[in-house]
RNA sequence: GGGCCCAUAGUCCAGCUCGGUUAAGACGUCGCCCUUACACGGCGAAGAUCCAGGGUUCAAAUCCCUGUGGACCCA
């Protein structure tokens, strides 16, 4: 039987033999791998079957003759491991001393790191984890750095004070590609404003009562006659008192509520869009600490949601509340934090991207997306884009932003590229201020999204601005393999930023991959508390199974369930391929033998197998091999073929020349099933491959190709009936299946009529 | 509100591009069976109004339209 723990000591000799290694001085295909980031067991299912199939893809290109650059990195910036290390320790990140934290993050992330890597060599990836990088390398970071200086200097990066999403529990600005929209019950509060020197009120309803001291305006539908009389007129804002325009605008739905709406800063994107549009002025509610400020009265350092319902109370006691409605709304929320953002005006580096949307479009058209259908995740993406991307963060592990301030001008100090930059820590390389001539100068503290480390992939890996020769022999790289829900982040920022740089496309293929859901159909997570921990089934089961259950399960590009059991069931195909082979190995291997019909019958068979499973390679839809094989190797060539060549194979009744012919192909057809297998379970074909065929590894095979013969597969179908029909007379009979029995062949199978005799002891 | 995908046996999933087979396979269930590769097996059985309605057609799971339900993305 196929046992698993085998498959650590072939991995072994893969590693130790260097069996992947890259030719680095000519010509690769080169992955742009997903570095992931080790945040901590469970691993996810569904990441684990991905960088399986990856790995399929490594192995694909190479037995197709590719020179195959397959780099493996570990993202190591950003906020999960701060998280993470604030927990471990309980600590603040803010209370604690900067280098201080950085080290926990550090030491937090090795460990994570060394667990992450074990369960990748697991799998048996055959990635390059000699020379495996870090995100948060010296290396890398001056690689985001230099990028960034560049950019700087070319003018596609500026400072501009803007009302950001900002997310109050970590303290830092987020991009609107880290919002995830969550449906919240809420209270929408029905309240009368005053129309000024009348007697008269207007319903305006609300679910942020606490921002009626930001209210600057309230604008109602052009079109709605309801309120046409009273635009332009003074309305006064409860509580707070202040009076403002009524003016109108398109965006007041009349249907919502009572079709006027309050505009402040900023309870949405609309009100900044509005703010904007109306010219009206800011006001600053709710602070960095995310708290009511000032401005605020009675509520101020009240958290908004207090401050909520304490306005509530006290409009419903003033008798300035119609009335509450209990509804559900859509409210963006930091997708890290899971907490609903505010919309705060702050200071922040933006970069350009909204100039560069239409050449996104067409780099984006250059790439052949696997499947075709997902390239539209980035060109909705692309359509919603409104404002520049924001990429600086108030956090500390992550790469520094490399700039320094004239403390007395303000001047910026941008270093030259090629070195890292701490500049919280480091004394500014600059003498003097090259304004002023003030020598005293103040490091910038922030930090970058993490996006603007990982959209530099590609450009790492090909050694951009490191090794001339080998940026231009690697760049543009083949292909960029990730997960269907960073499209709209990875995929699209590295489209940016490489264009910005290299003015072309970073891949020519892009590999779109779902989700891995549970069992009934919902996105797995560790906070719902239905993730599979990966670790433990591939320990039990083996990778092999592992990996072939995630080719079987599901058509490449659409989500797919993840449970045990199936995953426990998929093991039953390598037993029987186990089988098969312990058969197959008590007979020699023949070099060439003349064929009988029935040899020839499961030769064109296998051709057929062949041809379906190189539009998958293709394709790098290894679903396609893998259901192919499985139902061949199962259904057509053990249930038949081998039942019906025993006998000739065993040599009784049949000449040496017939028995032969039997052996060879046999063994043709297996050593077929094991290359065309390779890619997706390389432990147990390696092993079977070196066992039967040859003293070398299955992985430095090329992939067969298809072999023009007599096409006599329309017998499949008549085989199987009769075969059928035999065992099921025998089973009328109660007669056991070595048993005689009188049949007779009919016609059409004439040419395979004596092993079929021989298979059924036919009289 | 817009976009995208999906809907086929208890479960998963193929077939749909290019209309015509008895709608394939796997898991699970139920019978019978140790047949010199395999009981992690073999043989067999049950199990599907192909989401609904309409249209095109000699013929629709497949093409078109309209719904319904679900998932995801965006506003």
């Amino acid at each position: 039987m196929w046992d698993p723990k085998i498959e650590k000591a072939i991995r072994k000799k893969w590693y130790d033999s260097k069996l992947y290694e890259f030719q680095s001085d000519s010509d690769g295909y080169t992955i742009d791998t997903p570095p992931p980031y080790p945040s901590g067991r469970p691993w996810h299912i569904g990441a684990a079957s991905h960088y399986a199939q990856i790995d399929m893809i490594a192995r694909t290109a190479r037995m197709i003759g590719k020179n195959v650059y397959f780099p493996i990195g570990i993202d190591r910036n950003g906020l999960p491991v701060e998280l993470y290390t604030e927990k471990k320790h309980d600590i603040r990140m803010r209370e604690t001393e900067r280098g201080k934290f950085l080290d926990l993050c550090k030491d937090a992330l090795n460990d994570l790191e060394a667990e992450m890597i074990q369960i990748m060599k697991g799998l048996g990836l055959s990635c390059d984890f000699d020379n495996y990088y870090r995100t948060d390398s010296e290396e890398y970071r001056t690689l985001t750095q230099a990028t960034f200086i560049e950019l700087w200097k070319n003018g596609s990066i500026y400072l501009a004070t803007r009302p950001n999403n900002y997310d109050w529990v970590t303290g830092t600005t987020i991009a609107d590609a880290e919002i995830t929209y969550q449906e919240i019950p809420t209270k929408l509060v029905h309240m009368k404003f005053k129309i000024k020197d009348e007697q008269t009120e207007i319903i305006i309803a609300s679910t942020r009562p606490e921002l009626l001291c930001a209210c600057k305006t309230v604008i109602v539908n052009p079109e709605d006659e309801r309120y046409s009389q009273f635009v332009g007129k003074k309305i006064i804002v409860p509580i707070s008192n202040q009076e403002v325009e009524i003016k109108t605008h398109h965006s007041a739905q009349m249907e919502f509520g009572s079709g006027a709406v309050m505009v402040c800063s900023y309870g949405d994107q609309n009100d900044v869009a509005l703010f904007r549009e109306l010219n009206l002025e800011e006001v600053v509610a709710i602070g960095l600490d995310g708290r009511m400020t000032e401005v605020a009265g009675d509520y101020t350092g009240l958290k908004p949601k207090q401050a909520r319902t304490k306005i509530t109370e006290d409009l419903e006691n003033s008798g300035f509340v119609e009335k509450i409605e209990e509804i559900s709304h859509r409210t963006p929320t930091s997708e890290r934090s899971k907490i609903p953002i505010e919309i705060i005006p702050m200071e922040e580096y933006y970069l350009k991207q909204k100039e560069s949307v239409e050449k996104i479009k067409d780099l984006g058209n250059q790439i052949k997306f696997y499947p075709d259908m997902h390239k539209q995740i980035l060109m909705n993406w692309l359509e919603s884009i409104s404002i520049d991307w924001p990429i600086s963060r108030r956090r500390f592990y992550g790469t520094e932003i490399p700039i320094w301030y004239c403390k007395k001008c303000s001047e910026p100090y941008i270093p030259e590229p090629g070195k890292y930059y701490r500049p919280w820590k480091d004394t500014c390389p600059a003498q003097k201020c090259a304004k002023c001539d003030s020598i005293e100068f103040v490091g910038e503290e922030r930090t970058f999204d993490t996006w603007m480390d990982s959209s530099v992939s590609p450009l790492f890996i090909s050694k951009f601005k490191k090794d001339e020769e080998f940026f231009k022999r690697t760049y543009p790289t083949g292909i960029r393999p990730q997960a269907k829900d960073i499209v709209r982040t990875w995929l699209y920022y590295t489209l940016l930023r490489c264009e910005k740089l290299t003015g072309e496309k970073p891949w020519s293929e892009a590999w779109i991959m779902g989700y891995g859901l549970d069992e009934k159909g919902m996105k797995m997570s560790k906070s719902k508390g239905n993730a599979l921990d990966p670790l433990p089934i591939i320990e039990k089961f083996g990778a092999d199974t592992f990996r072939f259950w995630s080719a079987s399960e599901v058509n490449h590009g659409y989500d797919f369930r993840c449970s045990e059991q199936k995953i426990e069931s998929t093991k039953k195909f390598l037993s029987k391929l186990w089988n098969v082979s312990r058969f197959l190995s008590s007979f020699p291997t023949i070099e060439s033998a003349e064929l009988i019909h029935t040899d020839k019958w499961i030769i064109s068979e296998l051709g057929k197998l062949v041809k379906e499973c190189k539009k998958g390679f293709n394709e790098y839809n290894f679903f396609i091999p893998a259901i192919a094989i499985r139902e061949f190797t199962w259904n057509i060539f053990a249930a038949h073929y081998i039942e019906m060549a025993k006998a000739r194979a065993y040599g009784i009744n049949f000449s040496d020349k017939e028995r032969d012919a039997a052996i060879y192909t046999l063994h043709k057809v297996l050593s077929t099933i094991l290359k065309l297998l390779a890619p997706i379970t390389p432990f147990i074909t390696d092993y079977l491959w070196q066992t039967l065929y040859s003293k070398n590894s299955i992985h430095k095979e090329l992939q067969v190709d298809e072999e023009l013969t007599d096409d006599l597969t329309e017998y499949t179908q008549k085989i199987i009936e009769f075969n059928s029909k035999v065992w099921n007379e025998k089973k009328t009979k109660s007669l056991s299946l070595k048993d005689s029995i009188e049949m007779k062949v009919p016609e059409e199978l004439e040419l395979v009529k004596n092993d079929l005799i021989a298979m059924h002891n036919l009289k």
